[in-house]
DNA sequence: CTTTATGCAAAAACTTTGCACCGAG
DNA sequence: CTCGGTGCAAAGTTTTTGCATAAAG
């Protein structure tokens, strides 16, 4: 499932773009950790394992390739970092799904839902505006850190 | 409506802050530009026609003050800068507005919504996450540029 | 008066760019 | 072979920090 190495070595050929040994890892390492939300650096950090003589620069450049050809996604945490992650392309639909970010001890959770279908058509009539994708982040406090809250209180 | 200043005022000198002409003048900047959205450049711009003789250090450290009282929002529309808005704080209830951002011309509009209501409980319920605030980005095509799509293809 | 805030300049952090060399096609 | 990609280092940007001075309370 998800981004094949193949598939995608066919998409770089057919935009007439170079297959490297580069670009497969920074790929492949954003699809192994679809949890995660990377930083550049960390991907950098991540790719220099299985090749060492990569640089910063080449994991920028590609990560701005994958972004423009949407097989990944920027994500601004609020933590001060940009970070990126696979995307949901591939398949048929959107199913870019959400995340949850706790104030207390900043883990983030990932979550899906399409709830929003609702609001997107109520916007194309009401605004004659045509929603494409959308990115929802929701702050608050999660299970544990909830619970620690009334404690201390 | 929203923040006054004598307001703010007593909230700094409530925090133990001083009152300086510079955080007044930022936070009436921000105030009085509710729908645009500022970077700091554009605020240390903005701020130095009352207040020339301001730093821009000022400005970063005074919009971490109102980040951190809760009066100042911050944005990322994903045009590379960072972006600060006017809270909903004051008031009651979250009126935390989304953003519709044109993915053709740029535009950002702004909307209120509270459909997200329903989304929080069902989080609260599944997940034990209680949510405090949330964040709705839509992209998408706006009316002017949908048309002009259309045209084109 | 005391303590916090400011302005300036320097430093830090993050990202982009230029260029010679390397490697995929 | 040819042209795009890479690595390195240098240059840009944006934001933060240190410190002496200025101003609020």
């Amino acid at each position: 499932m998800d981004v094949d190495r193949e598939q995608f070595k066919q998409l770089l050929k057919d935009k007439g773009l170079k297959v490297t040994n580069q670009r497969v890892l920074v790929l492949e390492t954003l699809a192994s950790c679809p949890g995660k939300h990377l930083t550049a650096e960390e991907i950098y950090e991540l790719v220099k394992v299985d090749c060492p003589e990569i640089g910063l620069a080449t994991v920028y450049r590609t990560i701005q390739m994958l972004l423009e050809l949407h097989l990944v996604d920027k994500i601004h945490l609020d933590d001060g970092y940009v970070r990126y992650e696979i995307g949901s392309a591939g398949g048929a639909a959107k199913h870019h799904h959400h995340h949850l970010i706790c104030l207390s001890c900043g883990k983030v959770i990932s979550f899906e839902d399409d709830l929003l279908e609702e609001l997107e058509k109520k916007i194309t009539d009401k605004e004659g505006f045509f929603v494409v994708d959308h990115e929802v982040k929701l702050y608050g406090h999660c299970k544990e850190c909830g619970g620690k809250l009334i404690e201390k209180k």
